[in-house]
DNA sequence: CGACAATTTGACTCAAGTCAACTAGGGTGG
DNA sequence: CCACCCTAGTTGACTTGAGTCAAATTGTCG
C-alpha cells in the first residue's frame, strides 16, 4: 500500500489509500513501529500492473501471501470437478483477497484480474511472526477471516432463497455500498465484471442477468448502458432486494 | 473433551474421542504441557446435555467460545431479514462449530441441537493468549477457519450449479464420509436432521427432498426408512453427485 | 389414546434455463 | 481508415425442474 496516490495522472480516487485499506492494520503498524519505510517496502510487495485475465494465483499453487487491491478489480473463483468456474467474490480497491488458503498449504481458489489492476502482497510467513509481536494483529486476522466466512454465508442465503431479481438488486446495492465506502458515487458506477461473471456469481445464466437488467430498467429503478449503471431509485431497489444488502 | 468415553453405558463410538476431535490441538497441548488436568478441566467446559431444540448460542449474543461436539448432532443457521432460517452446516461428534463470530464481538449465526447432544466449550479469551505461547496453535486456528470457508464455498457450488438429485447425493456421501471418519458404517446410518433441515440446507423444499429420496430409492441407489438410510450403490451415487463429495 | 408434527404423493404452475437468432462493441491487420 | 472478425450482450420462443397447493399417511409424544 505504500505510496498510495501513486502518480498524479489518472482519475481521482481510483486507487485505494492505505488509510482505508483492509490491510492497513497490518501494513501501517510496521511502518510506524519501525519508522523504517524501507522495511515496510520490503514486506509489502507492489507488483507490476496485472493485465485483464492475468492471475494473481491459481488453484493448487502454494499459499504464500495475502493480498489487497490497490487499483482495478479482480474475481476469485474455484473450479468444479467438471472444470467450470464458480465465482466466490469480486475485489475492489482497498479490499483483501487470498484468504481462502490461510493456514493451509495451497490455494483452493484462483484470483484473476477483471481489468488492469495493481495489488499489494503481504507474505504470510512474516505476518505469522508479527501477529505475536503486535498485539491486536492476531485478532485482526481472525476478524478478516470471519468476515470472509460471513460474506460467503451471505451469498449462500442469496443463492438458496432469492429470486433472480432479488439477487441482482442485492448485488447492485452491495457494489454501490462499496463504491460509497471509497467516496465514489454510489448511484452511478461502472461494473467491472461481465454479465457472464455476474450470472456465474449469482447462480444465473447470462440471459437471465440481461433480462433482469432490462426489466429493472423498464420499472425505472436503474439505468443500464453496457457496463455503466445508474441507480435511479435506491429505495425501490432495496425493496426488490428484500432490504438485505449483500456484502460481497 | 476431557473424559471422552464418558460412562460405560450407551452405544459404542457414539461419542467423539479427544484424539480424533478437531479441537484436540487446542485441548491436548494444554494438558500435556502442564500435566495439570485441573487446569485443562477449568478451560474446557463440559456442559450438561442439550435437549433437542436447545441453543448453544443464538445470533446476536456475544461471542465467547468455540465449541466441539462430543455427542449428538447440531445445526448452525442464520436468520434472513424476513426471519426464516438458512442452515449453514450440521455438526457431528468430533467437529467444531461457532467459528463464524471469531474475531468479532457477536455471533452472526445460531447453533441449536438437533437431538440430545453434549458439547465441549473452549473460552476464546484464553485461546488468544495460548496461541502465542504454543507454537502452531495460531496456525491451527487459521486452518480450521479456512476449512470453514472452504466448506461454505463447497456448499456455494452445490447451491448454484447442482440439481436436486446432485445435491442430495452429495449430502448423503458427505455424511457417509463423516461417519466413516468416526469408524461408523458409511453405508448405513441415521440422518440426525429432518427432511425440512436437509431441504433448507440444500436450497430445496421438503417435498423435493422427499421426492428425490424416493426416486433414488427407485433407482436402487439407496434405501430409506424414515431417518435410516442405506447406501446400496456408492459408486452410482457418486456418479449422480457428480463425483464431488461435499464436506459439510 | 388423541393431537400435532413430519413425511409422502399427486396435480398444477411458473421462474429460470435452453436454444437460437440478432445486434453492438472493440480491436486488428491490410 | 475501414472491412472484418470475434466476443459480449440482448431478445424471443420454447422447455423444464423445482416450487406451490392440497390431501393423505405415518410418526411421536404428552
Amino acid at each position: 500500500m505504500a505510496r498510495n496516490s501513486a502518480a498524479d495522472h489518472g482519475p481521482p480516487h481510483r486507487e485505494a489509500h492505505c488509510e482505508d485499506c483492509s490491510l492497513s492494520p497490518i501494513c501501517l503498524p510496521m511502518a510506524v513501529s519501525d519508522a523504517d519505510l524501507h522495511r515496510l517496502e520490503s514486506i509489502i510487495e507492489r507488483g507490476r500492473p496485472l493485465q485483464r485475465g492475468e492471475h494473481v494465483f491459481r488453484s493448487g499453487t502454494p499459499f504464500e501471501s495475502i493480498y489487497a487491491v490497490r487499483s482495478g478489480a479482480l474475481k476469485t473463483y474455484r473450479l468444479t470437478p467438471e472444470g467450470d468456474e464458480q465465482i466466490m467474490g469480486f475485489h475492489l480497491p482497498g479490499e483483501m483477497f487470498g484468504l481462502g488458503g490461510l493456514g493451509g498449504e495451497i490455494h483452493p481458489n484462483a484470483t484473476v484480474a477483471l481489468e488492469t489492476s495493481t495489488v499489494c502482497e503481504v507474505p504470510f510467513e512474516r505476518i505469522g511472526g508479527l501477529a505475536i509481536e503486535i498485539p491486536g494483529l492476531q485478532r485482526h486476522l481472525f476478524k478478516i477471516m470471519s468476515r470472509e466466512i460471513s460474506e460467503d454465508e451471505q451469498l449462500l442465503v442469496l443463492l438458496s432463497k432469492r429470486s433472480a431479481e432479488e439477487r441482482i438488486a442485492a448485488l447492485l446495492l452491495g457494489l454501490a455500498a462499496r463504491f460509497r465506502r471509497r467516496n465514489l458515487s454510489a448511484t452511478r458506477f461502472r461494473l467491472p465484471m461481465s454479465r457472464g461473471d455476474i450470472g456465474n456469481y449469482l447462480g444465473l445464466v447470462v440471459e437471465t442477468v440481461s433480462r433482469v437488467f432490462t426489466r429493472l430498467q423498464a420499472q425505472g429503478l436503474i439505468e443500464v448502458e453496457g457496463k455503466e449503471v445508474s441507480i435511479l431509485d435506491p429505495v425501490a431497489l432495496s425493496a426488490v432486494a428484500g432490504i438485505q444488502v449483500e456484502g460481497d
